[in-house]
DNA sequence: TTGCCACATTCCCAGATGGGCACATATCAG
DNA sequence: CTGATATGTGCCCATCTGGGAATGTGGCAA
């Protein structure tokens, strides 16, 4: 087996670096193909083509705005990740600290 | 260019389905290979790489214990993740809840 | 030494990119 | 309709990958 589709899942589609930099822009706020071209220094069919790929895991949403297509962030697609990171830390803490027993 | 390696950074590390259940796993403590053999029904070969990709990337540490290699999640690898994270919720939180202006 | 055990490494290969580039589409101004 | 603007798609290709199977290696027991 070849390494799982960069759509398969958050995980892998935040793997890519340009894809996490999107995000982020969008995290400040919603913003058209153009702007995210501009800001990110990329070729537009780049930028359009990651959009998608975040696009099918539901990272983003978009919304069609005369002949732009304004893109916004879709936090609830970045919780199974948040999800796997708390349980993983925190489990690690309280082997970590069992000071006093667990309460 | 192509993908980016898997050793590239913990992002790219845990993009990997398998890798995260070995963390998952070692987030409960740590454990000799044969141990994560057994638990995650892979061969041990396949183990034995994933261990490498995330020892590369700094999110688990080794230990030799007679012939054994006890391996142990090393939390810190993490932080790059969890901090991204933060700062892309936290500002989109701070957009989506501007109420009473910023403190 | 011999043999076994716990792991790591190497080789092979189909599968999935990400960027560059050309081109298709949709919308809007004239 | 025509041209310009804003995006999405298709194609090509070097590169990296994960699993399977075989092999290499260090430590321990007899």
């Amino acid at each position: 087996m070849a390494r799982a589709a960069t759509t398969a899942d958050p995980f892998n589609a935040i793997a890519e670096r340009r894809r996490r930099e999107i995000l982020a822009l969008l995290g400040r706020g919603e913003r058209p193909v153009n702007d995210l071209v501009r800001s990110t220094g990329l070729a537009q069919p780049q930028v359009s083509k990651h959009l998608r790929v975040l696009r099918r895991v539901g990272l983003v949403r978009v919304r069609r705005v005369g002949r732009q297509r304004v893109y916004r962030l879709d936090t609830s697609g970045l919780r199974p990740v948040r999800e796997w990171l708390d349980v993983v830390l925190r489990e690690w803490q309280a082997k970590r600290r069992p000071r006093g027993r667990a309460l």
